[in-house]
RNA sequence: CGAGGCGUGGCGCAGUCCGGUAGCGCAUCUGCUUUGGGAGCAGAGGGUCGUCGGUUCAAAUCCGGCCGCCUCGACCA
């Protein structure tokens, strides 16, 4: 037994870190709170990255990309913006080196400094929206619905693989709307996007709700949003879209003239998802032996491992192993044989689970004689022979069952773990004993929201669109209340 | 930024209290035997102990400065 990932009973955090450096996705690089994405990571992320923008395309969507760069002054345009960005923020002062008339090392050169200084994006609405100034004239010009894919930089203090990086990977969809119907109607339509990539692909139930004021993103009129719960009871959020109003519009001065022949600001939305994702995959499905994959996303659905001994037991048993990956690889599963003489079956086995492939298939000697194949299923103990007859089809059916067992077990989960409280006692008593999500009343006050979090680290993740309206008292001030929001301590 | 911890072959660690010139496991390499759950045996290679300075005949070990990383917290996706 060579390494050892630690259980989620002993030390959750240590687990989710055991989880991405055994399962080969990220590792610490030289700069402090940016990851290296490994292959098994990038691969995964790509698999996101394409549902999610075949996705974006049937809605309409086109890609773009803009400057890494913003100039400084942009991100002044948008108060609110600022307030939330600008103590995050890398800034390139300079663009040359010079050697150290000192001796050691380099220094930037005095004579390059910028004119003005440029940030590297945090997000990029500012030069987006400076663009689309550009691009906008009548409302015949409208919508623009437009996405890119991109890398951005936010200057964390404490950082988490996957969580909270301080560069990270992402998608931003910024669209440009005539009216306000409108662009609230793109903002929710992206939410459910979201919503159906988490639960279709990540087989990750998410809650759908509305951002609180003071969890609102800056700059933005309303923010929508996706939560999920962790196996530990704590939210994560998956995702977010943001009803920009004209705030942007406003700052970056983009008028046009509406049917009404007169001028207007334009309406906006963005909405974004990281490779955070990639830790809310993790955190909802992977147990104490290593990382699960839904069979949707999984780089490798199926892992075929030949066993032999002598030459002519190689033979039989490769040409079998490519004859299934043959037969599996025509039906659509992505499926790979690892015929490597470097590592024993056994090993391949604790590789293949530790990495989370979903389905594993052994073929010896006795398989072959016989036309079977012993399977493997990630998500259930155990193993089973099953005859190479018919094997695609059956292949097919388990994968779908693991992706639909999935789902069910993390719903399960977070049904269970998802509690209606009325009483600010028993509140605080739920969250400590249980974690999980809560249900609760607020008189819808920023003042009674900052003292429930001060005082539980509860925050409300969101107000659900899901869940009925329901007359009740604030379990805190006793004012009255319209509705249920869910509070949860938060990733 | 606050608290805690850590820095010793590629990785994980012991050695530090009681200074005497570096050790263990995994990994790697070679050979033989093995191969249906992380192989066994035999042999081999690889580090001067984060860094700078001090004390000493002698420093991984004692003293001081600096740097870096991790975890937890405040802030955030």
């Amino acid at each position: 037994m060579a390494d050892v990932i630690t259980s989620r009973e002993k030390d959750y955090a240590q687990w989710y870190l055991d989880i991405v450096q055994h399962a080969k996705l990220a590792d610490y690089s030289a700069v402090r709170g940016c990851m290296v994405i490994r292959p098994n990571g990038c691969a995964l992320w790509e698999n996101m990255q394409r549902a999610l923008d075949d996705m974006f395309r049937e809605t309409g969507h086109e890609n773009a990309y803009f400057p890494l760069f913003i100039p400084q002054s942009f991100l002044a345009r948008e108060a609110e913006h600022v307030e939330g960005f600008a103590k995050e923020c890398a800034v390139v002062t300079h663009s040359r080196l010079m050697e150290n008339p000192s001796g050691d090392g380099l220094l930037p050169d005095p004579d390059s400094k910028l004119e003005e200084n440029l940030i590297v994006r945090p997000t990029s609405e500012t030069i987006i929206w400076d663009a689309y100034r550009n691009w906008i004239q009548s409302w015949r010009d409208l919508p623009i619905l437009v996405n890119q894919w991109a890398n951005v930089v936010r200057w964390e203090m404490r950082t988490r693989l996957f969580l909270r990086t301080m560069e990270f990977l992402w998608q931003e969809g910024h669209t440009a709307h005539e009216t306000k119907e409108e662009a609230i109607e793109e903002t929710r339509r992206m939410l459910e996007v979201y919503a159906t990539f988490a639960e279709e692909w990540m087989a990750m139930p998410v809650i759908r709700g509305v951002k609180t004021a003071s969890e609102r993103f800056a700059g933005a009129v309303d923010t929508y949003c996706i939560e999920a719960m962790m196996q530990d009871g704590k939210a994560l959020q998956a995702g977010t879209s943001h009803f920009l109003g004209q705030n942007f519009a406003k700052a970056f001065d983009c008028q046009f003239q509406n049917r009404e022949n007169r001028l207007e600001y334009v309406w906006a939305t963005s909405w974004g998802v990281s490779t955070r994702l990639i830790g809310a995959l993790i955190m909802t499905h992977s147990d104490d032996r290593g990382l699960i994959l839904p069979p949707r996303l999984a780089p490798t659905q199926v892992v075929i491992v030949p066993i032999f001994r002598k030459d002519e037991e190689r033979t039989v048993v490769l040409e079998a192993a490519d004859r299934v990956e043959e037969a599996l690889r025509a039906a659509g599963v992505r499926v790979k044989v690892d015929a490597r003489e470097t590592h024993r079956p056994g090993w391949k086995f604790n590789e293949y689970e530790v990495q989370g492939v979903p389905v594993r298939l052994a073929i010896g000697p006795r398989d072959v004689k016989k036309g079977n194949v012993e399977m493997a299923r990630r998500d259930q103990p155990g193993k089973e022979i099953v005859s190479q007859e018919g094997l695609p089809d059956r292949i097919g059916a388990v994968l779908e069952d693991i992706q639909q067992g999935l789902f069910d077990r993390a719903l399960a989960m977070r049904e269970a773990s998802t509690r209606r409280v009325d009483d600010y006692e028993a509140f605080k008593d739920t969250l400590d004993r249980h974690g999980g999500f809560v249900l609760a009343h607020w008189d819808g006050t920023p003042e009674t929201e900052a003292r429930i979090k001060q005082e539980t680290k509860a925050t409300i993740r969101c107000i659900p669109m899901d869940e009925d309206k329901e007359t009740g008292k604030d379990m805190l001030t006793g004012n009255p209340s319209e509705r249920r929001v869910l509070f949860a301590r938060a990733y």
